[in-house]
DNA sequence: ACAACACATGTAAGCCTTTACATCTTTCAA
DNA sequence: TTGAAAGATGTAAAGGCTTACATGTGTTGT
């Protein structure tokens, strides 16, 4: 590990400068074969590999990226970092990850670290910003600027500072939720989520929108965001209805809270999608593999990651602002499938151990 | 972005050295206050954030490291992921991600680039490594070795070339088999995975060795790992019996075919556990939530990841070997519990949106 | 045979820090 | 008041590469 060899090394034995040890390695055209070929010898022979930082450092060039979002154990996330990390690697360039809790403060240390680092883009993405840590986000956000470029993937960023893309969640939820009310619920509660909002990009502004829009009653919010969550708000849903009947759906903020929503209605002994219909949001892998298989939302996330990758690459002046559309995948939970579990999935996915 | 400060235009601007600038950032005590304070106004004034990699070429350190695994798109390497990479966030390290499909050759390409990334250290994680490519890992392990520290997180890696962690696969396969015997099954098939085997440290060894010698009939093996794999597999396994007499247990690959065999039974109206036993591998977080909840083996795989972090900054010497346990998680979809579905769940976890 | 050029190669500056060593100031004892 | 020791600061080389520009060699045309 001591005696690396350097291109100084390199040109030394081959007899040569270490501008031409450096063009050879470039690949470039102005070298004679012959020499060309001496020098790459040498460089077989000892297995050289020029050093990215060193030409990073001279090129101002890291061919890196970083990537800042919630912790991947949400299924969700993993989706979006697969997504963007494949779309680098497709072009030789390396993603840096950063993890943090969702609703984390950005501290000045991790400012630094991200700018020290002098990355060709830094992507910034999931539901990092919420109302707690706005101001953190804003602030590390214009710190990081004058060094990279940055693009964010966050649901209906309200500035303009900076590229942002994000997926239509308020339009997501709505469709879902009129898929309900076309399938002749009027009793719809919304499970999990962060609780009342004027922010009208977020689903809980949705729920409330579409259903006071038409007349229908509004249930409470209850709040999380993972399964254990989901079951708790379920509880406390059905067991605290004062006076409100029951209702006969359930929108959830996301498929895990509905996992958790799934589990306690069968605890409870209540029957989806005959004693109530369940949609969720993410269309995460095992949303196929519930019992009964979960109606969901797609915001295509993957493709959101992909283009913020290429943005980054290809400088970014290609795209500034761009909204994906949801799509809906119906399954059974929903109670629009006249026989479950037949061979009619809306989507099979697979993925490896 | 173009006007970019260097340490350079700091010292100019302070009236001093970039020697002393560069003492300043270190927080070197070999500096007076005076002119400390002075310094840190002008860096201050600037938000002058020093680049990581002209430091990092000159201190031959790039406070990164690198970690190859299969697609996170599966939790378990999700897990393993979150774990390693809050390790290293801890000592304000970052983590490249490289991702790979399963069983995917390495290329030249690819090993020059972590090569040229001159990181602090790799981790070569997963079963990235299966019979097909193999002699790949090896001569990228070989190739890479001399630039940096390598830690590999893999099942009973055969030789000794470096420092290895491992889970002991067989040994948790083994506990899965030895619970459901003791539960008086003796007709266990198994359900996915890659087919026989004469590596004693794999799963389907376990399998085949367990049974042959108490003198249980063995079944044909199915393989995959995904759940569609595990639906496919069921199909096969329970409609292809040439006079075998029906399974009364599958000890299922992983998780996720567990969770492909548990919908299968459910489509065939086969009662788990009641008219089948099931046990997975891995302990993701959704084996809870499934429909009984998924008795399954833990790996301790989070341990591993920040084992192998921890090694690789610590200098290697403090581990070269070392095989961590596995236990067994009991839920409902084997039997044991006599009551499935009340408030005795194994093990909760929860994770964010 | 020689100018004029094209092409191959070398030289050296630059990229941005760190740090050993040299130099300049203080401080304080004698 | 002076000299030595201690402390603060500066100089310059190193780290490993790229590249504009300078130099050297080989063609071609006449």
């Amino acid at each position: 590990m001591s005696d690396r060899k350097t291109i100084f090394d390199i040109a030394e034995e081959a007899g040569v400068s270490i501008a031409t040890v450096s063009r050879v390695m470039a690949g470039s055209e102005k070298v004679r074969p012959t020499t060309r070929d001496k020098v790459m010898d040498i460089i077989q022979k000892h297995n050289f590999k020029p050093s990215m930082i060193a030409s990073g450092l001279s090129k101002r060039k890291s061919h890196t990226i970083g990537m800042v979002m919630p912790l991947i154990e949400n299924p969700y996330y993993a989706k979006l970092c697969v997504a963007a990390q494949q779309e680098a690697q497709r072009s030789d360039i390396s993603m840096q990850l950063y993890q943090m809790a969702r609703g984390t403060m950005f501290t000045q240390a991790f400012v630094d670290l991200l700018i020290g680092k002098r990355m060709d883009g830094l992507i910034l993405s999931g539901d990092i910003a919420s109302e707690s840590n706005n101001e953190s986000v804003m602030d590390l956000m214009r710190q990081v600027k004058p060094y990279m470029p940055l693009v964010m993937i966050m649901p209906l960023w309200a500035h303009d500072e900076c590229v942002c893309l994000t997926s239509d969640l308020s339009g997501g939820f709505r469709m879902a939720i009129r898929h309900l009310i076309r399938l002749g619920h009027e009793r719809i509660a919304m499970v999990g989520g962060t609780g009342p909002t004027e922010n009208p990009g977020t689903r809980e502004y949705a729920y409330v929108d579409e259903l006071t829009g038409r007349g229908l009653p509004v249930y409470p919010f209850t709040t999380g965001e993972t399964p254990a969550d989901g079951e708790l708000c379920v509880l406390k849903l059905l067991s605290g209805l004062e006076g409100q009947e029951r209702p006969t759906a359930l929108v959830c903020f996301n498929d895990l809270v509905a996992m958790g929503a799934l589990r306690q209605l069968k605890r409870m002994g209540i029957e989806v999608p005959e004693g109530m219909a369940v949609v969720g949001c993410d269309n995460l892998f095992f949303a196929g593999y519930t019992e009964p298989g979960l109606t969901t939302v797609d915001f295509g996330i993957e493709e959101t990651a992909r283009l913020a990758v290429r943005v980054l690459m290809d400088g970014d002046a290609v795209v500034f602002r761009k909204v994906f559309e949801p799509t809906l995948v119906v399954r059974d939970s929903c109670g629009a499938n006249p026989a479950p579990l037949k061979t009619r999935e809306a989507s099979r996915e697979s993925r490896g151990t």
